[in-house]
DNA sequence: TGTCTTTCGTGAGGTTACCTCAACATGAGG
DNA sequence: CCTCATGTTGAGGTAACCTCACGAAAGACA
């Protein structure tokens, strides 16, 4: 039998990693956000008001970074900080009222984007990808 | 049955993505040698002599990006360019000896990195995964 | 109460891996 | 010879990260 050649698997998740990025870029292109920026108001509009740090540890990315993410959603009228009222260190980061808006709006266009780029798998060919790319994401390998 | 969530199939596609990149470039640390460097490294030696621009069609960049990866495998001594004779407005780029052989070694070290990286999965299961991200990478979708 | 350590956010400054646009040399077709 | 296309590169820019170090506040504890 053939062995799986994982470098090739290496090299066509960058791949598929640079296509999938291109695209979601387009989708988002109406609201003139990047895609992390995307990202972020998901999670906010998810969790609610959150500090910076926890919103860097569901974005899995350090804490500096997301200072930046939020400094650039509050200069799109996106986000707010607000101090918080139970650690005076911390700071609550919080949708505006467009924020909110523009959550939902981009929501169906992610929803949409995401759908037409693994529109090429089957149901259960994404199915299949979720639950391998969630254990890769997730396990200690 | 739940439908598949694509909005988070994207952003775990981003996750894992970003986390193997960590992972090659541990790999690759021991020639100081990034992800990138490494894919190049790999396409040059297995196309042989080729321009930069077709170096960059194989890794999917624009031209003018894949003139400063063989800046930086020219820096480092593991490529060259030469007049390519047919063409006189056109380089190509050619391994070293060094570059040979440091491709040896780093397709070993890259392989055992995949390996490793992807052995939370089985054999079946990178099977899969391999055919997924194919269909990703080729199709029009 | 004062000290000691930890945690939170952020300023400063870097890096990587891309990009576009324009210039320049060469090649190819009429 | 003139025009247009092609191959590469200089100049300059960008997104999305990073680390390091600091100040302010919180929590531990003696």
């Amino acid at each position: 039998m053939h062995e799986v050649d994982d470098e090739g698997l290496a090299e066509a998740f960058f791949a598929v990693s640079r296509r999938l990025r291109h695209r979601t870029r387009e989708a988002l292109q109406p609201w003139e956000l990047s895609p992390s920026l995307g990202r972020a108001i998901g999670v906010l509009s998810h969790h609610g008001d959150i500090r910076p740090g926890a919103l860097a540890e569901h974005l899995r990315i350090a804490p500096r970074s997301a200072t930046e993410v939020v400094d650039d959603l509050q200069r799109l009228g996106l986000a707010e900080r607000a101090p918080d009222p139970a650690d005076r260190r911390a700071v609550l980061v919080t949708l505006t009222a467009e924020g909110r808006r523009v959550s939902r709006d981009i929501k169906a266009a992610r929803q949409e984007a995401g759908e037409r780029f693994f529109a090429t798998l089957s149901p259960g060919d994404r199915a299949e990808l979720t639950r391998l790319l969630r254990r890769l994401r997730d396990d200690a390998g």
